[in-house]
DNA sequence: GCGGGAACTAGACACTGTCAAGCGGCCTTG
DNA sequence: CAAGGCCGCTTGACAGTGTCTAGTTCCCGC
């Protein structure tokens, strides 16, 4: 077998897996199963089945990373600039919601424990860090603010919580997109105010 | 043994064991040893395992509700009520950490298909929906933005996830009491700019 | 006193993650 | 060319899981 193929397969047939039953439907034997190969075949490329969650965790903060990054070279003025980066970061978890959930559930994986995954998770961190200043140097708050926004947004959109907003998955998309530039013309209102 | 005093005996034993092992740690056998009882007496009272964790997430919005409607009824201020409530949701968070997980992650429990559980998190949904509506009427966008930033700052702040931001878990509480107030001067700023 | 059901126990089954041991082929070294 | 060793993989085992099926025990209404 070539060359770590079997450990792209693993990661693929997790990831389809995932995409089919969910993440409780997420099994070490399954996998191998669907690779082809024993049960015991995959301990060979990660040492146990965290690990193997922790390298879809790594390889999600990579994409989150790189495309907030195009969305912030795509946008040259600041205050949409954070709106777009709000709107590629639902964008990405809708997209990938394997990988986004396990990102950020503990139960699955413990990010900080592994290191390319923490390295990839800061790399996406300082896009937005960078974006956040860009709109007002001075204050720590606003990063936090506009990304729990969108946080929220995606998890609550990804787990069907939004049904009582807006009744099917396009219109919760949109509510959510409302959402976002309500919050750009509440940071843009203020920056008036202040300015004038 | 008395009526449905297993049952509870269950559920506080699962409580437990997710505090002291978190949600993975979850077993229905070891629920069973540590309520003193056969391996499937539990079966008894609830169906499956998934009920056991339902019945824990109807009891975590019917909380959720009551604490929302305290906070709702403390402060008569409708902008400032909206941060009251966002302080309240997330203190419930920290409270009740294993409850919270449980009500937003459907691989654990889907709360839609469990009829108390549905029924009390729509309690707590229209305390949230009442508040927003006294700050503006005529704005359905403004309850999501609200509900998406302080479930974004739980689901962080319970996930250790902020401490990028701040560090230590103090510190990362009372950022996230900063961006709830950031975001309620947000709203008052344009309430102005709109009123002058 | 008796039938029936409710609460509980006991045993089994298929499944899981992971440890230990074994096997075949390639790479290096002599 | 032969020998040794390692790498990728397989096979078999073990303890633990959720849940099905069958008992057992005990109380309650007739």
């Amino acid at each position: 077998m070539k060359a770590d193929d079997l450990r792209r397969r693993v990661l693929d047939a997790s990831l389809a897996l995932i995409g089919e039953k969910g993440l409780e439907g997420f099994s070490m034997r399954e996998v191998a199963r669907r690779a082809g190969v024993s049960h015991q075949a995959p301990y060979h490329h990660f040492p146990d089945r965290e690990a193997i969650l922790a390298a879809i965790v790594a390889e999600g903060f990579a994409r989150l990373r790189d495309s907030s990054r195009a969305a912030f070279d795509a946008e040259p003025n600041a205050a949409r600039r954070l709106t777009a980066l709000g709107g590629a970061y639902i964008d990405f978890a809708l997209a990938n919601p394997a990988h986004f959930k396990l990102m950020f559930r503990s139960e699955w994986v413990r990010a900080e424990k592994h290191d390319d995954a923490r390295a990839c998770a800061a790399g996406a961190f300082d896009v937005l860090a960078e974006a956040a200043r860009a709109v007002s140097p001075n204050d720590p708050t606003l990063i936090l603010t506009a990304w729990s926004l969108a946080h929220g947004l995606a998890t609550l959109l990804l787990e069907g919580k939004l049904e009582r907003i807006a009744s099917g998955a396009p219109a919760q998309r949109a509510a959510a997109r409302a959402a976002l530039s309500r919050f750009q013309s509440l940071v843009s209102a203020e920056a008036r105010a202040k300015g004038g």
